[in-house]
Formats: C-alpha cells, structure tokens, sequence
DNA sequence: GTCTATAAGCCGATAGAC
DNA sequence: GTCTATCGGCTTATAGAC
C-alpha cells in the first residue's frame, strides 16, 4: 500500500518472468536485479537468499493460479463433467501460447528434487492441495461418495498432463486428459447415484 | 565388448548416478570426472559437451527402463487391469526407496523446458512414446476400440504419478492412480465389447 | 587416451558509503 | 534503501605434454 512502485515488488515479478521462462537455476541472482532495474545489493536487502526469492515467486502465482481454474469451471455452462473437462480445454489453449513452459510447481519441485525440505517445494505441495481441496468439495457437492480419490485422479491426470505436453509439445494430450477425467466423474459418479461404495 | 574397464561407460554411469540425484544443473562437469575417476580433460576427450553427457545418462536408461515396466506386467497374474494396475503398484514401491527421486526424463525436460530442442529432451520424449507405444499394442491385442486414446491416458496418469508423488513425496498417489488406470481400462473394455465406439 | 594446468568468466553473497 | 565495488569460489571448456 505504499504510494511508490515498491521495489520488492518488481524484483518478484522480473524474478517470476526469469525464473518460469529459464528455470531457477538457469537464471542468476544477477539476471534477476537487473531486469528489475535494481542492483544485486538491492536485491539482497529485500531477500535473504536466492532460495527465499524462489520462494516469493511461487507464492505470488498461488492466488492467481488458483482463481483461474476456479473461472475456467465456473463460466462452463453444463454438469460437472462438462465442467471439469473445461479445465483441460482451456489448459490446452493455454498450453498452444509460446511462452507457456508447463507448471511453475512442478518445475521447482523437478529442478530441486535434490532438496525436499526446500521452503518453495513447500508452497508448491501446498498450492496442489488447494487446488485437490478446491476439486474435492466439488464433487462433495456433488454428492459423489468417494469425492477425495477422484479429486485426487483428476489432480493426477491434470499433473500429467503439464508434464506430458512439455515433454512433446502437443497439448492434444490436455484434452485426452479431459476425456479420462469426465469419464472418471461420470464413473465416480454413477456409482454415487446407485449408491454403491 | 573391450575387455578392460570401459572409460566412457564409467563416466555415463557416474553421470547417471549424479544428474538423478542431485539434478543436471546442480552437478558440475568436475564432478562427473571426479566421480568417474578421470580428469575433466578425459571427460571432454569422451563427450563433445555437458549437454551430449547429459543425453548419454538417458540413453542408457532408456532399455533398462521400459523392461522393468515389461517385467511387471508380464510376471502379475491376472487380466489386463490387475497388470496395468500392478504397475503403479510396483512403482509406488520403488518410489518409497530413499533415493528415489521421480522420473529421470521428466525432470529433465523440466529442467530444459527453455531448450525445446535439446537432445537429452529428444531422448526422453522418444522413451515415453516407446512406453505409450508399448500400451497401445496391448490395449489391441485386448481388442479394445480406441486403445491409442486408452493408452495415452495410462500415460499421463503415469506421469503424473511420478510428479505428484514428486512434490508431496506421498507414493499412495500411485496406488491413486493405478485404481483410475484400472477403471479407465475396464471402461474402454466394457465398451469395446458392446461394439460402441 | 589420459594427464596437469589454466583460461575467461559467472556464481551467490557481502562491505561499506551515502 | 539504494548505491559502487568486490570477495572467494566455482563454471564449462581448452592448451599442450606424454
């Protein structure tokens, strides 16, 4: 709420732009200050470390992450399934732009695999639970009986589906997700309905 | 087939050893060398570059890879969906060894996602559609319609498995997603019988 | 084919002025 | 809070001897 443009501010979004195009360790302390116009001093005065930069950038595409999925199924016209599938369709949309690089989430918990009590590994596990939480009350709503293993499936097909489509560059595999995922809703909820277990 | 200790074989392995472990970025080219038993200048005498090692770690995992995917099918007693699903149960248990740290390829072409054309993403990106390849020709003999969609979406839930386990380092996901390969598989069978599409 | 030695520069992080 | 200047070490890759 500072009257200014804040400083840390822009060193977190020039640190987010690098760090999603290059990857964390391609990109150095010094790439980062100076796209955001700062001196490494600077940068070092607003972060402790590299690792607690990695960390803010996560943090900021937590929020914005989340409420676009919650868009994307929400402005779908249509039963759950159709609105599930949505998701997928409009990932696959997203995937064709060519800055897309898959899941920011996914690539730090990949690229320091080496370090699992990393505080960036950390936000990342605790973005994919809102949005597996987000999914599960769903398809409580939904009066699906196991409502937390097919948020997990969905969660699951969704996650590889960003690392499918950067391996080979074709989003159709978003929407063959899509499909699975729908099928596995009408399964799940069919089930439901006949109140099986 | 020489008949002394092979030298780049030695430096592909201690290669493999390290870039899975500790991460292609994070292992130096001096520390491959030093690993390997050789100087740096052995090593470079070996691989043109970095990037040419980093495509010989996944080339000799390619083979020793699907195999063990093979191996677990063929040795599951049971029908179709018990062997796909003994996969991801197998796979959740290598994934509880300490050093396991998800899929070679995939954080690979994580770590690469801003070199689209690298050889070592071409390698894995050939790998995985051998895998997806070998599915497909199963879901076939099993006269399952649509059996390249079925196997795409095995595919990613594999995937998916290995990048949601990954980041909360829970391998029950695995279990997860081989109950909704299982039931993706009985879907596609049950349909194929009545003759729909 | 393997070695020693080193180039040339980038890395994360810091000292101290203002 | 932002700057200039720099530390000590590590980076990929190479020169030239044997």
């Amino acid at each position: 709420m500072t009257a200014v443009p804040n400083t840390r501010e822009r060193i977190v979004s020039a640190a987010a732009k690098l760090f999603y195009s290059e990857g964390i360790r391609a990109v150095s302390v010094d790439a980062v200050a100076e796209a955001a116009g700062v001196t490494k001093r600077t940068l070092y005065y607003h972060f402790e470390s590299k690792d607690e930069l990695i960390a803010a950038y996560l943090d900021v595409r937590d929020q914005p992450n989340l409420k676009l999925f919650r868009k994307w199924f929400v402005e779908t016209e249509g039963d759950v399934m159709a609105k599930v599938e949505a998701i997928f369709r409009n990932l696959a949309r997203a995937a064709r732009h060519p800055k897309w690089k898959g899941c920011g989430f996914l690539r730090v918990s990949a690229e320091l695999a080496n370090m699992p009590g990393h505080p960036a590994i950390r936000i990342g596990a605790t973005h994919k639970k809102k949005f597996e939480d987000w999914l599960r009350q769903i398809f409580e709503a939904e009066r699906i009986a196991d409502a937390e293993a097919l948020a997990r499936q969905v969660l699951l097909l969704l996650d590889g589906s960003f690392a499918v489509v950067l391996l080979h560059r074709d989003p159709t595999y978003m929407e063959t997700a899509g499909t699975a995922a729908a099928s596995l809703v009408k399964l799940a909820l069919s089930r439901s309905v006949m109140g099986c277990r």
